[in-house]
DNA sequence: GTCTATACGCTGATAGAC
DNA sequence: GTCTATCAGCGTATAGAC
């Protein structure tokens, strides 16, 4: 791994862990053991960090989706949920989340790649739902792309929800989710 | 309004603006015409402040509890959703949301004073959710308790994900946890 | 690429005058 | 209660040596 690598990889570890406005350059610099002034060789400025974390974040959903391409729709939504486990693991919060409630503080770029991100996530969730709807493996009557939505927002907030209740809420949800999905009859 | 509501009053509008990193004692400062070390004097330390701060949205959930105690089942849960559609209408967040995502910058006294809010809305959607099904108006599998979780989640992260995909998800998440709770039939 | 040195505004916070 | 003055530390960022 690259030097440029893991600088994002921890910049991803803590914007996840302490929030955007939570990390500085210094917890990196202690963290991987470089001086603060050499992570500015690798990104300018902060947004050029947070900007290239996004990006990596995308990449990795995009081999997620890619890897999983032939398996089935149940299979599919397990690797989007897969994901967030890793995230409760860790006690953490996902980064579209930790960016979503910094928004008005980071610059109109990051803003804009942020929503990339997003709009990536709403795509593919909706994809797979609406392929398991017509293998009718999944039931519900609303749009898939509003499903989709339900189903993010489950899972985004019930990481940062059960930091303040139960950690084990978070399987409750992701169960009812899966049980609601595949049992209902409308 | 005392010098100290007026403070929390903005204090709160900031954090679900911009979060709780995201904020400085300057912008209240600038916000309502009281120099810094003035502030001090109210609220010895940030913390001092953030509780105060969660404290003071205890009482506003407390009160809507109370005001709606006569009413429907229904009429209650869109009092729990009108806080929600307030916060959306300045694009903000929800507090719970905003220092979940910091939660692991916060002092631990703030940490638990923000659980204590926690628990508190999910006791009171639980009951609501609850009397709602006895009387035979929401329709729902699940535990009472985990259904809140659920509605809870969806609200507190689409406040979240509509500032990245589209406001209106707002409306249509609303409705459709609306829609699903009334007239399911399992 | 990484370092040292440095800039400099902002941060939360304190002391003491009014 | 609010002010001025002041603080030490941290924040991102730059210049230039190695």
């Amino acid at each position: 791994m690259t030097t440029k690598e893991e600088i994002i990889n921890i910049a991803d570890q803590l914007i996840k862990d302490k929030g955007y406005n939570g990390f500085s350059f210094k917890d990196i610099s202690e963290s991987i053991g470089i001086k603060t002034a050499s992570i500015h060789y690798h990104f300018p400025s902060k947004s050029d960090l947070g900007i290239a974390v996004i990006k990596a974040q995308i990449e990795r959903f995009d081999q997620q989706r890619e890897a999983t391409k032939a398996k089935s729709p149940k299979r599919k939504l397990e690797a989007f949920f897969d994901i967030y486990v890793r995230i409760k693991a860790d006690h953490m919060v996902c980064l579209v989340g930790a960016l979503a409630t910094d928004f008005n503080t980071i610059e109109l770029r990051v803003q804009e790649e942020l929503k990339v991100l997003a709009e990536g996530v709403l795509h593919w969730v909706t994809e797979i739902l609406k392929e398991g709807k017509t293998q009718k493996v999944f039931h519900f009557s609303v749009a898939p792309r509003t499903k989709a939505i339900m189903v993010i927002s489950n899972m985004l907030a019930i990481v940062q929800l059960s930091r303040l209740t139960k950690s084990e809420d978070f399987e409750l949800v992701k169960n009812t989710i899966i049980k609601e999905l595949t049992s209902k009859q409308i």
